[in-house]
DNA sequence: GAGGCGTGGGC
DNA sequence: TGCCCAAGCCT
């Protein structure tokens, strides 16, 4: 199977499988898959659906996100993870308003210039809400088109000038977005990190990987440690600041969190990020 | 450019 | 049961 009939191939699959997701629909704005993309960084599709739905029903321009307090965004960004992305959402939304007259750029350089926005959103965005024709190389892209091409397992953490090049070639003439969606959907319901299911794969014939007898990844790749962090600590303390409306006393995030001094740590990093505010008697959102 | 940054589901 | 992973970005 050559590449172009690895192309169209997978594009059929995706013609036939494509989840029916609202940020996907005809009728989505440019804000609306703005929203999304920003929603699913490091983030599943199951997760998302709800939050985004209340969000783009609230905000559903950026100018309105725009004009709400920061700690709004925070809170509607629920537990979604990495709450620092719903700030910089609405950094994003209120540089829309003053630079691009409430619009969300169709240009791949203005998307990039956005809080938030790195290579993959930009690239997401310019494509998905505008065909744009840059690589939109997300996890999944990335693990499909290595499989098909090597016989390795999983993609490294950051990305080469090289692996961009090449992911570039395989784009398609016409409508590379829908190819880029597709190698992305292949990648999330079947080409899959930990059991791929090879016998529903549409180029299977043509995978260098499984050929090669689905070799597993080289190194067991460090996982991300938790117990004990910063992360888990800024994680239960903003967990305790997004229940209530006003302000928390410091009594209540210590009963939160034990260890004072790194308590105290993490409420100042999320002070300095912005994710919280000081008041007289503890904390709020801002 | 290596590491920090949430949260929860699947195996 | 723990461990791995998820449509990355920023410093």
């Amino acid at each position: 199977m050559d590449r172009s009939s690895t192309v169209t191939a997978i594009r059929s699959w995706f013609a036939d499988n494509a989840r029916d997701l609202p940020w996907r629909r005809p009728e989505a704005t440019p804000w609306q898959i703005m929203v999304s993309e920003f929603m699913l960084q490091q983030t599943p599709v199951a997760r998302v659906l709800g939050p985004w739905q209340a969000w783009v029903d609230r905000w559903p321009e950026p100018a309105a996100l725009a004009a709400a307090p920061t700690g709004d965004a925070i809170r509607a960004w629920g537990r979604l993870g990495y709450p620092r992305r719903a700030l910089r959402l609405h950094a994003a939304a209120t540089a829309i308003t003053d630079r691009h007259d409430g619009q969300v750029p169709d240009d791949h350089d203005q998307l990039l210039a956005l809080p938030g926005v790195g290579a993959y959103t930009a690239a997401a965005i310019h494509a998905f809400a505008f065909g744009g024709t840059a690589p939109v190389l997300d996890t999944n892209v990335r693990r499909v088109l290595l499989r098909l091409s090597s016989t390795t397992a999983l993609p490294p953490a950051h990305i080469t000038r090289a692996e961009r090049d090449q992911a570039a070639d395989w784009a398609p003439d016409h409508r590379p977005d829908q190819w880029w969606a597709a190698a992305m959907e292949l990648g999330a319901l079947v080409c899959t990190a930990r059991t791929p299911d090879c016998t529903s794969c549409p180029v299977a014939s043509a995978c260098t990987w499984l050929a090669a007898g689905q070799p597993p990844p080289d190194q067991p790749r460090r996982g991300q440690a938790w117990v004990g962090t910063d992360r888990q600590c800024r994680g239960a303390l903003m967990a305790v600041l997004r229940s209530h409306d006003g302000e928390v006393y410091t009594d209540e995030l210590a009963a939160a969190w034990q260890d004072g001094a790194q308590r105290e740590r993490c409420l100042a990093s999320l002070v300095a990020d912005g994710l919280i505010v000081v008041t007289d008697v503890g904390h709020r959102l801002p």
